[in-house]
RNA sequence: GGGCUGUUAGCUCAGCGGUAGAGCAGUGGACUUUUAAUCCAUUGGCCGGGGGUUCAAAUCCCCCACGGCCCA
């Protein structure tokens, strides 16, 4: 047992606690209101309006300030949504209550239970009748003022974060009020929300490097999934037209601000549309979310304004990079200029790489930090877009389209390619992307050309990096501040 | 992986070669309408871990652990 003196403050009282034969951690008393629901029924009422209440209020919560007046005290109680003051004097409560009371630590889970009044500030007060106990704290909470800042304890203890810094509830209220939005827009157009597989013997979908894992009695090696994407698709093909699923994708990588190796996303398929409905629907759907959020289309992050409304920017990759790289045309399509300026730009690209590919590391590197407003960046090399449907127009490119707000890829999505022979030759070509040193490339996924061979309808796919959606409507700089608890390195005890 | 930076009381932070500090919280006392309540008194430390340099290290150097920011 840890041997600290505010500890054992606190065991000391609770022996004088339970010497006098109290339950310490009773589960038989409901209160019967919330904070909330007080004050949004009484936030308002003067002393006289409260003084004509006959009923009694009951709320619980953790005990986060006292005041002490010798026979009297303030108390704060903060519960799920809220907090209020409650008023302890000794002529009111038991005798038994108030040695109860003198026994309490901030941090303690109490119940109380009285007449509402205003104070002479006028602040809404309950006068406790009754008190009880319901879960005594051992250790300190942090402190009132300054809460708690180091960000290590506030990640490794989210709780202490939640108790202390009310800000950051109010984070994980808007995340849920965020992804209750989308359900409620998907279900009104009409799509079926769906789970598949987390754990596959392929990792497809995406470009990324997987977590391994094993199952012992089947003896064959999963990997968790980087994206959800094919088995959406082979559920368009078995007739689920429109399917989405919002949940959680895996990726091997680093971890910064914009990257946690576990994250969530929402991937939709639409059968008989094409990726410019998807834009369409896209900015419907950003739109119903802002107006829910911010009554308005236009909202602040990181101190600069990003307007919603509709219709956004389209751009086409070439265009981006003769517009916003400062490329010329001969730099676009010579592949050994191309290869010169990437490497100027401080492009990791080798000799052999598909232009394609190296049009995109280029854009990663100069263009994507300056796509602030939203922007559809379209017309994607097919060399990194294994999965798209080819251009009417143009073989080398594909129909689809990333939006990046505030420098940030925040969708991905594209008219899908449904020719189980291009497919077959793109997954090939990945391949011998894979040999040639690419160890992110796509996969072969024979059991997929095989879904594409039964025909799949014409369809559009969409993928919505939640995190990141969340850390623009709450105006959060990091990924960690949208994670409950983000992945940190394990800390020997 | 590289650069910079942080780790001191329960919390928030000072101290940057010469006896370990403050505010808050805690403890004891006064106080029955406070709003970071106030007043008096007071407890509390392996200065992240290890190794050096020095008469002397929280402070300077090296290694390690765990964070943060920037870059790849």
């Amino acid at each position: 047992m840890e041997d600290n003196e505010l500890l054992n403050i606190r065991r000391e009282k609770i022996s004088d606690l339970k010497a006098a034969g109290i339950d310490l951690y009773p589960n038989d008393i409901k209160p019967q209101n919330t904070t909330a629901e007080i004050i949004a029924e009484f936030g308002n009422a003067d002393s006289e309006a409260l003084a004509k209440l006959t009923n009694r209020f009951s709320i619980a919560g953790r005990l986060m300030f006292v005041r002490n007046f010798g026979k009297a005290a303030f108390v704060k109680i903060q519960d799920y949504k809220g907090q209020i003051q409650g008023y302890i004097a000794k002529n009111v409560l038991s005798t038994d209550d108030y040695f109860v009371f003198k026994k309490l630590d901030i941090g303690d889970i109490v119940y109380i239970s009285g007449k509402l009044f205003r104070t002479k500030t006028d602040e809404l007060t309950i006068e406790a009748e009754k008190l009880i106990l319901l879960s005594k704290s051992i250790r300190p909470l942090p402190e009132k003022w300054h809460g708690l800042t180091d960000i290590e304890t506030r990640y490794r203890q989210r709780y202490l974060d939640l108790i202390a810094n009310p800000k950051v509830k109010e984070i994980f209220y808007r995340r849920s009020r965020i992804i209750q939005l989308i359900r409620q827009f998907m279900d009104k157009h009409d799509f079926l929300e769906v789970e598949t597989p987390m754990m596959q013997p392929r990792a497809g979908g995406a470009v990324a490097r997987p977590f391994k894992t094993h199952h012992n009695a089947l003896d064959i090696d999963l990997y968790l999934r980087i994206a959800p994407e094919l088995y959406l698709k082979r559920l368009v093909t078995g007739g689920l037209e429109r399917v989405y699923e919002i949940n959680r994708s895996f990726r091997n990588e680093g971890i910064d601000s914009f990257h946690n190796p576990e994250f969530t996303m929402m991937e939709f398929y639409w059968g008989y549309a094409d990726y410019e409905d998807l834009m369409t629907y896209t900015e419907e759907l950003f739109a119903f979310m802002a107006k829910d959020i911010f009554e308005g289309l236009k909202f602040t992050y990181q101190g600069t304004e990003i307007d919603l409304t509709p219709p956004w920017k389209r751009l086409s990759v070439k265009d981006a990079l003769l517009q916003m790289a400062g490329m010329e045309p001969d730099d676009l399509t010579d592949p050994a200029r191309a290869i010169a300026f990437a490497r100027k730009a401080g492009c990791d690209v080798k000799e052999n790489d598909p232009l394609g590919k190296i049009h995109m590391a280029i854009f990663d590197e100069l263009v994507e930090k300056k796509l602030i407003q939203p922007t559809f960046v379209t017309d994607y090399p097919v060399a990194v877009s294994p999965l798209s449907r080819r251009s009417n127009t143009d073989p080398e490119l594909v129909d689809r389209f990333e939006l990046y707000i505030s420098g940030r890829e925040i969708a991905n999505a594209f008219s899908e390619l449904n020719d189980p022979a291009d497919q077959k030759e793109r997954f090939l070509q990945q391949l011998h992307e894979r040999e040639a040193g690419d160890d992110e490339a796509h996969e072969m996924d024979e059991d997929y050309i095989r879904t594409l061979e039964y025909a799949m309808p014409p369809t559009a796919g969409e993928g919505i990096g939640i995190d990141r959606l969340v850390m623009l409507f709450t105006d959060s700089a990091s990924i960690r501040d949208v994670i409950l608890f983000p992945l940190l390195r394990t800390r020997q005890e």
